[in-house]
DNA sequence: CTGGATCCTAACTGATACTG
DNA sequence: CAGTATCAGTTAGGATCCAG
């Protein structure tokens, strides 16, 4: 219960408006990227580029079509992908990523780095002591 | 529909372990931190630092007690935040960054700037024409 | 191949009240 | 003050089927 030291960085205390301006677009954000699948689905077209309806389903292991359907129009309608009907026998889609989905590379990346030390941070502390939630 | 232009990047495409690795990394930072609160309570200690329950109650507006409760309990468990019980006449409660939270800041920057520069974005793009899913 | 329609469940969220 | 208990509503997400 000791060791554990804490930090505190109190950046912008001192800007009321600053912060709340911040806090706000940190909520647009989460609002429009929330959810299990739109980051999986961006880092796939950022990946592969143009991807079909079928490719996306396969490299998002385990979404169903529905909920596939569900969040390219979402991130569609959000301007972070172009979808294109193209003139082939049986039907294709292809979807990409708009110039404005860069934007989002910092926020993958820093998930991605982030997911990578949290998995080793995790992986010895849960070895040492079981976590907090644990019965007893 | 026409004046879109695409990007495509396929960074990795030539990699595949090292893709996925990046993928699984970044779906365990998804499942960690995705949710309505999170990064909000995280973006609060930044700045004000050590916070008590009450705090964060009021500073993360609309939040009830029992959501806070287990939001907090989460992210505590995942060893972002420590909690205090500090010996004052009514029980309080400190909540304070650990120091393994600092790899969130990236990503909470990276997620305010995408959401400043997406309101931009969004406000221009559906003042000209509205969103696709727009009935009629 | 694309993806909508339907049904369903678990999880999230919220309001209110209550306890140590 | 710091939560937990209870009840209730909403929704994200999944299973399955089927249509253009």
């Amino acid at each position: 219960m000791a060791a554990v030291e804490t930090i505190s960085l109190a950046t912008c205390e001192q800007d009321p408006a600053l912060y709340n301006e911040r806090m706000r677009a940190m909520k647009d954000a989460i609002e429009l990227l929330s959810g299990k699948w739109k980051f999986c689905i961006l880092l796939n077209l950022y990946n592969y580029g143009t991807m079909r309806f079928k490719d996306l389903q396969e490299t998002s292991t385990g979404i169903t079509p529905k909920v596939l359907s569900k969040e390219l129009q979402e991130l569609e309608e959000n301007l972070l992908i172009t979808r294109t009907v193209n003139n082939t026998k049986p039907v294709t889609v292809s979807y990409a990523l708009t110039p404005h989905a860069i934007e989002t590379q910092p926020v993958i990346n820093a998930l991605v780095e982030f997911g990578l030390k949290h998995r080793t941070k995790i992986k010895g502390n849960y070895l040492a002591q079981p976590p907090v939630g644990t019965p007893a």
